[in-house]
DNA sequence: AGCACGCCGACT
DNA sequence: GTCGGCGTGCTC
């Protein structure tokens, strides 16, 4: 006598019970429950409804079985489950990431899990999350008859259709009504089918394949990489290749050659608000069959998306970070264009790096996994340097076009010259000119706000935010002080100081103000201003890229969203405004990332066929990121950011793991920080095999945040099984001590510095 | 994290 | 005598 029972994992656990719970399964769900199945279960002493994920489900000898085991309430359909596919990444998030369970089961469904449970009539029951989601298709499946005569209406239907299935919606649109078409289906002229509402996201983008044509270096490339992606293994390659040099050719002729070998492709993205032109390119090019993941999708766009990839509709997946996780079977290639962005490290629990799970995506599927950037991250080029990945150079910009000159201007020089201004005189005369020549200019401000503080004349008091440990920053609009990490808003503006009554003064400059001085410095200059205030409403960045692009502004003004996005002809000038604070900023991966934001905005001028100068304000002219940014050597530059990685014993030469504390009370957060660090170091002493550097405790460059206090302690480790394990005895040793419940602790495998 | 169970003080 | 304070420990 056997009894079968399933293990789950249940949702909203935290990691002191964060482990497989058996139950039975009653009699009116047995065949139906599979591992991947979303369940209903009865949890805890009130046996509240939860939802859980099936993660295995066994054949145990009825002495065997534990005695008292509940029973599941529900389960999902059968088709709605997890693939083997996509458990194994919940496994693979769950060994890398130390997350619970269910967080990595939501990652990979990115869709809120579908189901929620609810009570209705006193019954636990799971509620599907979506609600409108099948549509009304219609095929030709006949002739019209001619006698009765046909109507022209009933002629406009069938001539529509031979082209292929329409929508209800889609015919509705072109004046064929919902009567014509039941008319035909009763002649037995059309079928009509309910059909998953398949959201066209693109649907104004046209159908229209042209040839890929390959300048020779894109050809050589394209050549390099083609065997790999035919002979059924997994590789990986960096294609490097300078801004404007047509990585995305290469990537269109490689998605072709993917699709013509029957085999399907996923191409990430930084930012989708970013890469309109990609996806431009890629539907009119491929077609219909591109879906797209990403969190700017409501709720139902992106459950119908995913099931749309799921069932075998979609041959190519653009996306965001997650949709790596796309449920798209027989992978032949994966692109992560601008491998460099931060975007691809999760901030939130899974705390996974896209580069791992495409890594591991692509050994999975055997497919080739393509990284792209122009500015590559050091680890990245490190690995193809030495071999483990294939490097592909891109040297020629397209249209053989120069690189902009690029000059400094010394803002000590500046000041010592009786400019007060954060805007040097060179500058407004260099703008001026564009002006008048009818050009266009980008300034990037990396600072939002007006401006970024507020200090007191007597004391020298700082006003910071009640709940993080951060200055304010005045935002003129809305004449107020704005926390620009919890969003504290302190309105009316004070004027006095809080501390000793004296007067406050307000310094520095962000966005806000910098408009301003140009608006009073260079009159009848269209500006336009974009920063996260200015982007907050759906669409905006767009919408002002595309302003811009059709020269309805002079200048374009903002923070690091203006280095990238379109191409504009007309941009000659490119400004670099307050880049030293980024350049000083803490976390290992500083240099790198001020490289690769002043490579990239400089090369936003000159594309077209006017040539492009940038001008960069710093008050260390001779800084060696800034010199080899304005040279664009990313080459040079990796040889010393290597050796500063190797010195400092930084990425790639270790894994840098930091393990944060959070909690209301500094002196238990730093106690649970100090605590941990002592287990670990005891257990650390049993294994000296295993390389390990332990650094701290210390309070985190911002010691409060959202009101809670945050210690760390930093980790240079080999990150592998020996260690991972390591670590996990060392967390299950502090979830059994008191001090977890007043401080919890967060690991994190991407950060440079702090969480 | 919830949430029930438990063992002590002030109330009709 | 009982209502409820929130400390403690469990969750198949």
């Amino acid at each position: 006598m056997t009894l079968t029972t399933v293990q789950v994992a249940v949702d909203n656990a935290t990691i002191h019970f964060d482990k497989l719970y058996s139950y039975r399964i009653p009699d009116a769900l047995l065949g139906r429950v599979w591992p991947g199945s979303m369940v209903l279960v009865p949890f805890g002493r009130g046996d509240k409804p939860r939802m859980a994920v099936v993660l295995r489900v066994e054949e145990l000898d009825a002495g065997a079985a534990p005695k008292r085991l509940k029973m599941l309430h529900d389960a999902a359909p059968e088709q709605t489950r997890l693939t083997p596919d996509l458990l194994e990444l919940v496994h693979f998030l769950k060994d890398r990431t130390f997350c619970t369970w269910f967080e990595a089961v939501k990652a990979v469904i990115p869709y809120g899990a579908q189901y929620r449970a609810a009570v209705v009539d006193g019954k636990p029951v799971m509620q599907s999350r979506l609600s409108r989601s099948t549509e009304r298709v219609y095929t030709l499946t006949g002739e019209l008859p001619q006698k009765p005569k046909p109507g022209p209406r009933q002629k406009a239907a069938v001539e529509a259709l031979r082209k292929g299935p329409l929508t209800a919606h889609q015919l509705d649109e072109v004046g064929i009504s919902k009567t014509t078409l039941d008319t035909l289906c009763e002649k037995g002229v059309l079928s009509v089918a309910e059909q998953d509402k398949a959201l066209d996201l693109f649907a104004d983008i046209p159908y229209e394949p042209q040839p890929i044509t390959l300048a020779p270096e894109q050809q050589r490339a394209f050549a390099a990489l083609a065997p790999d992606l035919e002979d059924g293994k997994p590789h990986a390659a960096l294609l490097h290749g300078v801004t404007g040099s047509g990585k995305t050719i290469v990537f269109l002729k490689l998605i072709e050659r993917t699709l013509e070998l029957g085999r399907k492709a996923i191409v990430l993205v930084p930012e989708i608000s970013l890469t309109p032109q990609m996806i431009r390119r890629l539907k009119s090019t491929f077609g219909s069959r591109l879906a797209v993941q990403h969190s700017a999708l409501n709720n139902t766009e992106r459950l119908l998306q995913w099931r749309l990839i799921q069932q075998g509709h979609a041959d190519i997946v653009v996306g965001t970070r997650s949709a790596i996780f796309a449920p798209l079977q027989n992978i032949g290639l994966i692109i992560m264009d601008e491998e460099q962005e931060h975007t691809y490290q999760s901030e939130s629990a899974p705390r996974y790096d896209a580069h791992d799970v495409a890594k591991k995506r692509a050994a999975m599927e055997n497919s080739l996994l393509v990284f792209a950037s122009a500015t590559p991250m050091t680890e990245t080029y490190h690995a193809a340097e030495s071999g483990k990945y294939k490097l592909l150079t891109l040297t020629q910009r397209y249209g053989g076009r120069p690189l902009p000159q690029v000059d400094f201007i010394d803002m000590r020089a500046e000041l010592a010259a009786g400019n007060p201004r954060e805007v040097s005189t060179r500058m407004i005369r260099e703008l001026q000119e564009n002006l008048e020549n009818g050009e266009q200019s980008i300034l990037l401000l990396n600072r939002r706000g007006y401006h970024t503080v507020a200090m007191c004349a007597s004391c020298g008091h700082v006003l910071k935010c009640p709940n993080c440990s951060v200055p304010l920053v005045y935002h003129k609009p809305q004449q107020a002080l704005m926390c620009h990490h919890c969003g504290h808003i302190v309105r009316p503006l004070p004027q006095l100081c809080p501390e000793c009554g004296g007067k406050l003064n307000y310094s520095g400059f962000g966005t806000q103000r910098v408009e301003e001085e140009l608006a009073e410095l260079l009159p009848g200059a269209r500006i336009l201003r974009m920063d996260q205030d200015s982007t907050n409403q759906k669409n905006a960045h767009e919408t002002m890229l595309a302003q811009f692009g059709r020269q309805e502004y002079d200048i374009l003004l903002g923070t690091q969203m203006v280095a990238k996005g379109l191409d504009f002809e007309k941009v000659t000038l490119v400004g670099v405004l307050g880049i030293d604070s980024l350049l000083f900023g803490q976390g290992f991966r500083a240099y790198e990332s001020v490289f690769s934001l002043v490579t990239q905005v400089i090369g936003r001028g000159g594309r077209a066929a006017l040539p492009g100068r940038a001008l960069i304000q710093t008050t260390v002219p001779n800084h060696p990121v800034l010199q080899l940014a304005a040279a664009q050597d990313y080459e040079a530059f990796y040889r010393e950011e290597i050796a500063f990685r190797k010195f400092g014993l930084y990425p790639p030469f270790c894994a840098f793991c930091v393990v944060g504390f959070v909690g209301a009370a500094e002196g238990t957060v730093a106690m649970a920080a100090h605590r941990f660090g002592t287990l670990l170091a005891e257990r650390a002493a049993q294994h000296p095999q295993i390389p390990l550097r332990l650094l701290g405790p210390a309070p985190m460059g911002i010691t409060m945040l959202n009101g809670k206090y945050r210690y760390k302690l930093t980790l240079k480790c080999r990150n592998n099984a020996a260690f991972r394990s390591l670590l996990q005895e060392t967390l299950d040793a502090y979830a059994q001590e008191k001090l977890p419940q007043k401080a919890s602790v967060i690991l994190d495998f991407n950060s440079d510095g702090d969480l």
